[in-house]
DNA sequence: GTTTAACTTAACAATTTCGTAATTGTTAAT
DNA sequence: ATTAACAATTACGAAATTGTTAAGTTAAAC
């Protein structure tokens, strides 16, 4: 159908589900290989070189919590992805999984489309590789530190702030929509007040004491060296 | 309030919940057309062809699975997202039913403010987006930048002006009914005055300083380069 | 477990955009 | 030349949107 789009190990216990995921990603051009528990999945994660793993939390002998921590303790599967399955019941899981490396976690009953979809946006992820630097005159956005450098003065942000001051700044010129900004920043799901965006635009304006950032009114903001 | 975003039809059994979804989602410009249970559904989706379908699993008659199901396999429908209104308490067993296509799911009871923010992301998803730079010899319509861009000067126009000369200039030469502008910049349920688009009309062409918009008195409005 | 910082919200002010009404200008048909 | 129909213009108030502040919550750091 289409062209190989990615690796991605699946683990479950339950063998219907495995065909099911499997089904619906090599229907999108993944490659597929399965594991029905942790042990397993150390083991083929070693020999496929996934660079996306699914997990299921729930699984006899080793859960899926206990082999993600394994896998992330080894330096070699640091850039794998990984997702996490859980049954809608158990939600203190679901926190827990994010606590132990993981990047995202699908609830079960699982939704063809949504997994799809889910996975591409992770692959989406990992392909586009941001420069951590975003360089301009007089003006450092450096994200592996964590820092802005303003005029050769270390202003450092709170991550919200940095994180939108980083998106904007990733595009100069480029509007960007609230809905938009909410949905990178913030996530699809999390809800936040008209007004909370406005709030972290006002504090960067004040550290950073220059006009970096326009409004568009109506539209969204955007950011512009004049 | 805003243009129209899409059309939407809301299948459920309770009027009051029909009432305040219909209520959300026609604020943020959605069109909404409602049915009270599966059979009804199925007759309004042919006749209002929406682009999204939110749907009560719980339902007398036919249940919002099995609507599912026939919806699917219609290829009509094929395109059609299907969001799963689902109540907390119902069972996993029934919850399962939902890997029959559903695109995603809400759980009752409704929070607005999630529904409105799910709805508009499942649209994202299928919006095509469209090209968002109109050429011209020293002329550029950017909407990236929501900036006009004529003769090197950067113009930035409010939202309704820039929309309106957007659309005039998506197709040089060909007039637009006054009807026609007020559905696609105003949307087809909010009223304005007559003179309203004029007065946009001449802001733009004040701002411009150039003639690019020339009146067809008796029918409308077209962009024209001289 | 306390303290501190980050984040969000709410209330209200400030600003900008938008729509309308009133009036004047233009065109074309009588 | 007069009139009727429509568009242009202007100024102004209403509505929508954003800015600002302070205070409340939540999360992180110590």
């Amino acid at each position: 159908m289409e062209k190989n789009q990615g690796k991605i190990l699946v683990v479950d216990d339950e063998k219907d589900i495995l065909q099911i995921v499997r089904y619906n990603l090599e229907l999108h051009g993944f490659l597929v290989e399965t594991a029905e528990n942790g042990v397993d999945a150390i083991a083929k994660a070693k020999a496929f070189k996934p660079e996306l793993i699914i997990l299921d939390v729930m699984m006899p002998h080793k859960d899926g919590i206990q082999t993600c921590i394994e896998l992330r303790a080894n330096p070699e599967y640091d850039e794998t992805l990984i997702i996490f399955l859980t049954a809608l019941s158990d939600e203190p899981s679901e926190i827990r999984g994010l606590d132990v490396g993981a990047d995202d976690y699908i609830a079960k009953p699982i939704k063809p489309k949504l997994l799809v979809s889910r996975v591409q946006s992770a692959f989406r992820r990992i392909n586009k590789e941001e420069p951590s630097v975003i360089q301009f005159p007089n003006l450092e956005i450096n994200r592996s530190r964590f820092l802005v450098i303003f005029n050769g003065q270390e202003i450092s942000l709170p991550r919200k702030e940095f994180e939108l001051f980083a998106l904007l700044a990733s595009k100069p010129g480029r509007v960007f929509l609230r809905n938009e900004i909410l949905e990178k920043i913030w996530g699809n799901d999390v809800i936040v007040g008209d007004r909370t965006i406005d709030v972290h635009v006002r504090k960067i304006r004040q550290k950073m004491n220059a006009d970096f950032i326009h409004t568009v009114k109506g539209v969204g903001y955007k950011f512009e060296i004049r």
